[in-house]
RNA sequence: GCCGGUGUAGCUCAGUUGGCAGAGCGCCACUUUCGUAAAGUGGAUGUCGUCGGUUCAAGUCCGACCACCGGCUCCA
């Protein structure tokens, strides 16, 4: 869409807002509106209902029994969609006003919302404005281009209703809030509407049961996840691979233990970043105050701390695969995306600066592999410290300026498609997040490289230089997929469920036409057995439509039927997931069909080791 | 945590104004042995989220709690 597009549709939008709250106004009388901005792809208004009454008209409930107070549920929202639409035709002309407080609180003395707001703009001598459509008047910044008369009356909808702090703050009075989707057309907003089912039939929750890859227990506890056989493949599967890759460019694994003393925390200065989502733990033993680890890298600058370190030691490279955990706000906590114990593919790397460049080429690389193997996408964001706001991050400015520099220089010659976003930095470095790119388009932040010059300072971290000079190495904290239980969920709804062979928790399933090729089936999974192939065999007491379904169903890249010919042949008769049954055609040209059995094993053994991406 | 919604069989869900708890799938048994997305017959399956209240009678009405779902930066 081009900007000029962008902003006339956000102003329908906003326009849209007004007319959101006249039509609330006209049915509930006595509801005060807050306020009323476009969204991203709509609007809302945040609305106080506790004066408001039903207007007999259009409740005989709402007669004289209840005159204040009134509670909407989303049952409501068709009536007063329908009610924008009514009072849509006479929304013609926007006119703008400059008032003065004085007229302000004439028109708006009932709405304390719209008060609080227009007092604190004559403060700050702001130019105080109604606009006027329709009749109805608002305190508003402007913003209205078109007649929103002229709008597809069916471009718009009421969506959901949600509750919202006044002004987003948690301390205030909580208000209900009214979101509308609207599009430039009717056949956007459709599309829109499409694109959301299609987002909820991949929702990871759903298919991690469908498949039977995780399950929640309430006995467990929220937020805690417990992973089935061919949930927890999946993660080892995937942990192998980011591993390999790593071990390769020389990382190498180290151990920690799940608690340790608070102590650790405070040097590292998590603790009074973090201290509030900490696990404690008691000790009946000891008068240690122990603590879940929430994070690994105080522990492995332990290890690069038990004994003297020279530059000839450096790079030194550690990594580990471990779960942390992190006591989360009950609401925040979401499937396998916002969870309690989070495992982290983890490493930390100790380096001299001149080294920084290289590490960072190597983790990019690998980045770049894995990420190619699974199927998708990255692009690279440069997370920068916000230049206004320097008291939100630790260590000398200088050093700051040092490392953006190099980060800056590392991202242009990398090949990424990157962009800058400054105050995302970590509070003790800046750092590259790698962005994957979803299926359906959503960005999500995996994979994140980060720079730190503060703790290995704080835990006074040296090693001797080439003239025995005492030096403070520099540490980069690197996860490649970040935590396993997030990486899970982009990457079940990514691939909704079907996941590449090598990552296919079943890759085959042998289905013998009936009992009487049960044996040369049993043959069959043998063979792709001895090639570490994950195969199963289906019983053959039900017919072979609903166990070719079943198989569909469950995602199997390898659906392997085998009868009378094949028996004769020696050969497998092939179908691929989604692939529909084999034509000879495809059979012709060497993909499914008839295949002979040693090849078949050949074919899947090859596509699983150069881990093709083919979903 | 707060606002709104939901909670009935393993799964997806029905259950009118309060009156003997249901369907499909799955599961089990038997029959069928099948050539590419659901064979047939029969059977088992429930503290209707939990606790309390109203009532002759509660899945249904009232209250509290628990779990899950949608939302809570984007300043008229």
């Amino acid at each position: 869409m081009k900007p000029k597009e962008t902003e006339s549709l956000d102003a329908t939008r906003h326009s849209l807002a007004h007319l959101l709250a006249m039509a609330v106004r006209e049915l509930y009388p006595g509801a005060q509106n807050a306020i009323g901005p476009a969204v991203e792809n709509g609007f809302y208004q945040d609305f106080d209902f506790s004066n408001a009454h039903i207007t007999p008209l259009h409740s005989p409930l709402g007669r004289g029994e209840k005159a204040r107070g009134v509670q909407i549920s989303d049952a409501d929202l068709p009536a007063i969609e329908k009610k924008m639409r009514e009072l849509l035709p006479q929304w013609k002309e926007w006119t703008k006003k400059e008032v003065t407080l004085a007229q302000v609180k004439k028109e708006f003395a009932w709405n304390a919302y719209k008060m609080e707001l227009a007092k604190e703009f004559a403060k700050e001598r702001k130019t105080l404005t109604f606009y006027v459509c329709g009749g109805f008047v608002d305190l508003c910044k402007g913003g209205h281009t078109l007649p929103l008369a002229e709008i597809d009356p069916k471009s718009f909808k009421l969506d959901r209703l949600a509750g919202a702090y006044w002004r987003g703050d948690e301390k205030n009075k909580m208000l209900t809030r009214i979101y509308g989707l609207a599009f430039a057309t009717k056949k956007e907003l459709d599309k829109y509407l499409t694109m959301r089912e299609e987002a909820e039939r991949r929702d990871h929750r759903k298919l991690g049961q469908q498949l039977d890859l995780f399950t929640l227990s309430e006995q467990v506890g929220k937020g805690l996840p417990l992973f089935t056989p061919k949930g927890a493949l999946l993660r080892e599967l995937l942990n192998a691979y980011s591993q390999e890759l790593r071990e390769k460019k020389g990382w190498q694994k180290v151990w920690t233990p799940h608690i340790t003393k608070s102590e650790l925390y405070k040097t590292s200065g998590h603790w009074d970043k973090f201290g509030g989502e900490l696990f404690l733990v008691k000790s009946q033993e000891t008068k240690d105050e122990l603590v879940m680890k929430p994070m690994n890298c105080p522990h492995h600058q332990q290890i690069y701390a038990s004994r003297p370190r020279s530059y000839r030691d450096l790079p030194l490279k550690y990594m580990e695969t471990t779960t942390v955990y992190r006591d989360e706000k009950a609401g925040e906590l979401l499937g396998l995306s916002r969870v309690r114990c989070i495992t982290q593919d983890d490493s930390h790397t100790f380096c001299r600066p001149n080294q920084i460049e290289q590490i960072y080429q190597e983790l990019i690389d690998v980045t770049k592999t894995f990420y190619k193997s699974i199927g998708m996408q990255i692009r690279a964001r440069l997370s920068l410290r916000d230049q206004k706001r320097p008291d939100k991050y630790l260590g000398e400015p200088k050093l700051w300026e040092e490392a953006q520099r190099i980060l800056l220089k590392i991202a242009k010659e990398s090949g990424l498609d990157y962009f800058v976003a400054e105050g995302e930095a970590a509070f003790y470095g800046p750092k590259i997040d790698f962005m994957a790119v979803d299926a359906l388009g959503r960005e999500w932040q995996l994979a994140t490289p980060q720079l730190d010059f503060v703790q290995p300072k704080r835990f006074g971290l040296t090693y001797t230089d080439e003239t025995g000079k005492e030096q403070t190495p520099v540490m980069i904290h690197f996860a490649l997929m970040g935590s396993i239980e997030r990486f899970l969920s982009v990457y079940i709804e990514h691939t909704a469920g079907a996941f590449p062979l090598w990552l296919s928790p079943v890759q085959a399933t042998v289905i013998p036409i009936s009992d009487k090729f049960a044996s040369y089936g049993a043959k069959v999974k043998d063979a792709l057995v001895k090639e570490n192939i994950r195969v199963e065999m289906s019983d053959a007491n039900e017919t072979l439509g609903k166990r070719i379904r079943a198989a569909e169903l469950m995602k199997i890249p390898y659906i392997l039927v085998v009868g009378e010919k094949e028996e004769k042949n020696g050969t497998v008769n092939v179908r691929r997931y989604r692939g529909g049954q084999p034509s000879s055609a495809q059979a012709a040209a060497g993909e499914d069909g008839e295949i002979k059995l040693g090849q078949l094993t050949e074919k899947i053994r090859k596509e699983i080791t150069e881990k093709q991406y083919e979903i």
